[in-house]
This record gives structure tokens, sequence and C-alpha cells, in this order.
DNA sequence: AATTCGATGTCGCTC
DNA sequence: GAGCGACGTCGAATT
């Protein structure tokens, strides 16, 4: 990896055409050729970058752009695209490469599939006494739905399960649920929409359609499972 | 801006908890506070990273810590939302602090909406005398079509109008002159899709359902726009 | 403050 | 390779 700190000027043509005046940035090129451009502020998003795959070449600036007091050009061709990035280099601060090696990246946990495998082995422990689990990632004409189970009066539910409860999840489960029920041995199923965190329109839709929510508590359900049975 | 090189592990605990086992990245740390891992490879987003609004905070390592070769621990908390990144550093190859000042910011030029102004100022000069717009931005259910316009022999045609045409784009105009068409007013409209670049699958798919493609010429649309009237 | 919508979205999976 | 959905989506414009 090169990291320079430079004053410089970039511009951007691809999906559409950008530029940046004049202003010291940091000027990240990865060992894949990859560029990112930050300033010292805005969030994890550069101000300009090239994803890979991607070739950076150097050359000297021509009569205009010496007129305007650029040292160096470097110009990032994305392969498939054509998209183009030019960096021109008015002062470079700082220039540094290291050899960062291969990054054994990043380990995810608590995703939606892993919150549905802890309801799965928790069900009882969530919903209360009664509850059995008929399968996980039961198939539908559009889609599987994350869990069937059946209630303490032996009616089956079906399940979504969401980090972020917001609309699209109870219009998906609603789907689910209007395919599900022209199965004659499903015809009396309900539904249940179980997220972290739920919207208040997707609970108000919801319940209009006569769906329970569940706030699912991550922690606690953590806290039940089998550490013995999970599947991570 | 602090920008270090170190051989460093990563907890990430948030919406979700992640973490990075040991290896060289780059840490760099922005004026506000927020922090962006980066490995030497992938795309513009960091491994991880903490943004703004957030408080760094260095201490000793514990005795676990100093057991795992840890120099110094790094903890970023997210002053609202509550979420920590904590950075174990085990060797520091490398830190500097550049000031770069406030960065005037990027320049977006040539964006859709930007097309289909000049477009909607430029009709008969792109597309030949007699036609006529009848708005921007024409609404249906599924929402608004770039543009709606007449053509010399009267029939109503619907204009989407992007930078690149892409498959995607010729699906949307699909969608809204179907619904477009169950107007009795609208019944024989016809679509267009115009683009600074087609994609062959794109033309080919226009053309088997009848819509006309037409490729745009950004500066000569500027040519013929006049200055006066012009939106942007 | 809440919501909707666009993004040079990116990423990962299925087909 | 294309299509589809989730994302620690982020961010701006709008209600």
């Amino acid at each position: 990896m090169r990291v320079c700190v430079a004053e410089c000027s970039v511009e951007y043509s691809g999906r559409l055409d950008a530029h940046l005046p004049r202003a010291i940035r940091l000027v990240m090129v990865k060992a894949d050729g990859s560029v990112l451009i930050h300033a010292d502020g805005g969030s994890y998003k550069p101000l300009n970058w090239m994803a890979p795959p991607c070739t950076l070449s150097e050359r000297a600036p021509d009569e205009d752009e010496v007129a305007g007091e650029v040292e160096r050009v470097w110009e990032v061709r994305q392969t498939k695209t054509g998209d183009m990035l030019r960096i021109s280099i008015h002062e470079m601060i700082s220039e540094s490469t290291y050899d960062l090696g291969v990054d054994p990246g990043l380990v995810k946990d608590g995703v939606e599939k892993h919150l549905q495998a802890l309801l799965a082995d928790s069900l009882e422990g969530v919903l209360g006494m009664g509850w059995r689990l008929v399968r996980r990632e039961y198939p539908t004409p559009v889609g599987p739905v994350d869990l069937l189970a059946i209630d303490p009066e032996g009616i089956h539910v079906a399940i979504e399960v969401k980090r972020r409860g917001e609309i699209d999840g109870v219009e998906q489960l609603t789907r689910y649920l209007e395919l599900l029920r022209r199965d004659p041995r499903l015809a009396d199923i309900r539904g249940m929409f179980a997220a972290q965190e739920i919207k208040p329109q997707a609970r108000t839709l919801a319940e209009d359609r006569g769906i329970a929510c569940v706030v699912l508590d991550y922690d606690a359900m953590r806290g039940m499972d089998d550490p013995d049975s999970r599947l991570f």
C-alpha cells in the first residue's frame, strides 16, 4: 500500500463527472491498483476513488498543467468500465509504501441468519412454553420463510426474522402467508414479525394485518442458546 | 489527520459484533475523531470504522492484553449510539499527523438530472423539428418518468434519460409505459431510451420492445442550450 | 424528528 | 456473468 499526503486536484469521469478543487488530501493506492482520496472529515466514504480492477499510470504534466502548478499527474483507469480518475499533484507532502500482506478479513456475528438460528434454538425461551419449530427456511413459491413453528394451541405460525423490522419485511411476510394459506394443511396459519428493532410504521402495518410483533433481545437469546447445538 | 500503519486486532460492537484478527493495516483517524481501518485490498469501504461523532481514548493494555502482546489499546465510542471500536495495537509501524485544512468538497457535474434538463431544453435540437415537451417528471403510479413529449406526428413519447443506459433503465421505462398505456389518452404512447452511452444488451432489449434508443451528446446539448433559460 | 429516495452505492449469494 | 437482496448501508431532500 502506498500512502501519500499531497496537495492535489482531481477529476473523475465515469458514471458521472466530478472534480475536486486543489487542496491537501490523503491519497491511498492499494496493492490492487485501487485508489482512495480522503479529506479530514466526512465518513468512511472517500471524496473520490477508483475501484479495482484498475491501473495507475504516471505521466509528466503538459503545458497547461505546468502553468497550473501541477508537478505530477496520475491517471487511474478502470479496466472494465473505462472510468477514469486523474489526480493532478501540486505538491507531494509525504509518500510511503508498506507491505501489509493479505488480510485475514472481517469476522461478523449477529446478522439476520444468526438471529434466525438463535431464535430457532430458543423458541420456547423467547415465545413461551409449548412452542415447537417445524423447520427453518420453510419453502414457499416466492422464497423461503425464515421459520415455520407451531404455537401452544397447535396453530402454525410463519416467522419472519429481521435485524431491523421495516415495512418491506412485513410485505415479504404477507406474501409468504398468502401463499402458505393455499396449502389446506396451513389454511389457518398466522404470521409473526420478529426483529431486534421494529419501526412504528412496520408495527402498525403488521398489527393491522393480524401479524404479531416480537422484539428480539440478542444478548438474552445468546444467553439461552445452548452453545453445543448452535450453527455458528 | 493521523495516519498510522500498525499490526493490530480490532473488535467492533454496535449494530452487530465483528472482529479483525491480528494483521498489519492502515489506521486513519480523522480530525472529527472518526476512524477507518483499511487493508491492502477491497474497495473504498474500510474493514472496520467508526463514524462521527465519536471520541477516541487510549489506555494501557490490561493483563490479558499484555499476554496477547498488545502494546496500546484505542477505544473509539460513538457519542449517540454507544457503538464501540477497540483497536488493540501489537506494533505501531508508522504514525504521522497532518493538517489537511477544510476540504472544498466534491463538485459533481453531468448527473442524470442535468442531462434531463438539457434534453428538455433542446428537444427539437436533439430529436428534430416538431417535437414538443409536455412536462418533466411526468407522474406514474410507480414513479415519475423523466420526460413526456409529443413527436411530430402527435404521438406521446415517454423518455427515460440515463447517463449510462443499462438493462435496468429499459425495465424501468417498460414499467412506466405499461402503466401510462392504461390512461386512454396515452393508449398509443411510445418509449424512448436516451443516454450518453447505451450498452448493447440494453439496446437489444429496448429495440425488441419497440423502444427507440438515442445516444445523447452532452457537449453538443450544452451548446444548443440557451444559458438564460436553463435550470442549473 | 421521521421518512423517502438516490448512490460512482458495495457486497455476497444464487442461478 | 447477470440478477436479487441486505447493508454497521450513508446522505440529502422532504414532510
